[in-house]
DNA sequence: TGAACATTGTTGAATGTTAAACAATTCCCG
DNA sequence: CGGGAATTGTTTAACATTCAACAATGTTCA
């Protein structure tokens, strides 16, 4: 005889909008990159993440946590992704068991092609929509959230890829990353 | 020669945290279902919008648009549902094109079963994770997305579906829909 | 040291999803 | 009415994702 703490109006409205919105944009963000540049969402992450990070690579574990997949996904993807070029796996130096995977230049060539188009995408399809007085607590409400969940990823940060090559730490030490994405990017 | 919008900081965490909390809450909610009823979130989300309908059926475009799938995702998984006998497909009466899909009492035995416990990890891993103060800005942020994308699908409300047995529309007309989940159903 | 255990990443098979082509029906309008 | 266009839903085949099992390496600690 358990009493279930049902879900009243609002929280419902936020539950069901939440779905589907995030069921929304994802389908159109890969739409776009699909039809334009054959390439899905989830692939483009892995190349973004990549771009980031210090010397255009992560351990395999580590990206598969920042982009929420399970390794068993990743592993499957980076092999297409190897086979295309755009990236490469190599033995972790430090640990026998880890596998490293690298950003090639054709990679980035490809993100810094595609970057704009699809900032665009994101822009037209989420991040202009939501009224400049939102932005900051329903920023609040998902770093919450995020905060809550075990094993939930670090915020990184999207920028021009093209700018992003010097492998500048972006994560827990160096945390000055304004630098990295300045609003005078927009050239 | 275009210039881009590069996202700023602001902006930038909050896409990534939002594509985070995406898929972290939907693995969890579909993991927490898959373990526990063997079943995935998507054919419970099937479930629960019929259950909330008028006669507890829907027109397989309408229920497609509303838990925002693809009409061909749709067809698969109500081939499958319907083999489990918990929903029906008949010819729609008033549209020779058309088809109805209709909830069984097994299926709605189904959904009643499993409803508290999903409710629960709803809770756990997004609705109560969200300081109170955020919830009206967040769900408002989510609706003004939802109010700029052509084709996005009206807010249903999830409740207790033990409760909503009785056909009542929740939909355009009658839009008295508060009466359908009172807190005090918290019993 | 070495034996149990933990971690890392890959593999293969089962399953689910997608886009495009299709058949059936309805709608629009001359 | 009747013919072209639009809508509705299904199907097929290609593709992606998932889980569980696994191999390989590292870690712990007696």
């Amino acid at each position: 005889m358990e009493s279930v703490r049902w879900l009243n109006d609002e929280e419902t409205d936020l539950w069901i909008s939440f779905l589907a919105v995030s069921q929304m944009v994802e389908r159109l963000v890969d739409q776009q990159l699909r039809r334009d540049f054959n390439i899905s969402h989830s692939d483009y992450e892995i190349l973004a993440r990549l771009s980031q990070a210090p010397g255009r690579w992560l351990r395999m574990g580590e990206l598969a946590n920042t982009i929420v997949a399970p390794k068993s996904r990743l592993s499957h993807q980076m092999e297409r992704l190897e086979k295309s070029g755009w990236v490469e796996r190599k033995n972790c130096p430090t640990d026998g068991r880890g596998v490293v995977a690298e950003l090639t230049e054709a990679g980035l060539d490809l993100l810094i092609g595609i970057a704009p188009a699809h900032v665009t995408t994101v822009r037209e399809n989420f991040i202009d929509l939501i009224p400049q007085e939102q932005l900051e607590p329903t920023l609040q409400a998902l770093k919450a959230v995020l905060k809550s969940i075990p094993g939930a990823p670090q915020s990184l940060v999207e920028c021009d890829p093209a700018e992003v090559t010097t492998g500048t730490p972006t994560c827990e030490t160096d945390t000055t990353s304004n630098e990295e994405c300045p609003e005078s990017w927009a050239k």
